[in-house]
DNA sequence: GTTGAGCGTT
């Protein structure tokens, strides 16, 4: 399994719509948005686990695309140790 | 009632 970044949300989104919206293209273990610890506000990006075949194929169908009219920056997320 | 580059919790 793989993790990817998903920057450039709206602060509306939910992580709910991120696996939806990821679901179509590949298989979706977990979504998260990262929110602000102290506000509780998105912070405008969160992170997809996906099935580690299909992480290729899910960067490439959702980088740049639009999503509740922003455009989506996706990309395989860096090891947060 | 806001904002807009950037990589996250147990």
């Amino acid at each position: 399994m793989r993790t990817l970044y998903v920057g450039n949300l709206p602060w509306s989104t939910k992580s709910e719509e991120l696996t939806t919206a990821f679901g179509a293209h590949g298989e979706v273990m977990n979504s998260r948005i990262i929110t602000d610890r102290e506000t509780g506000r998105s912070k405008g990006f969160g992170f997809v686990e996906v099935n580690d075949e299909d992480v290729e194929k899910m960067i490439e169908a959702m980088n740049g695309r639009e999503f509740s009219g922003r455009v989506l920056t996706v990309s395989e997320a860096k090891p947060r140790e």
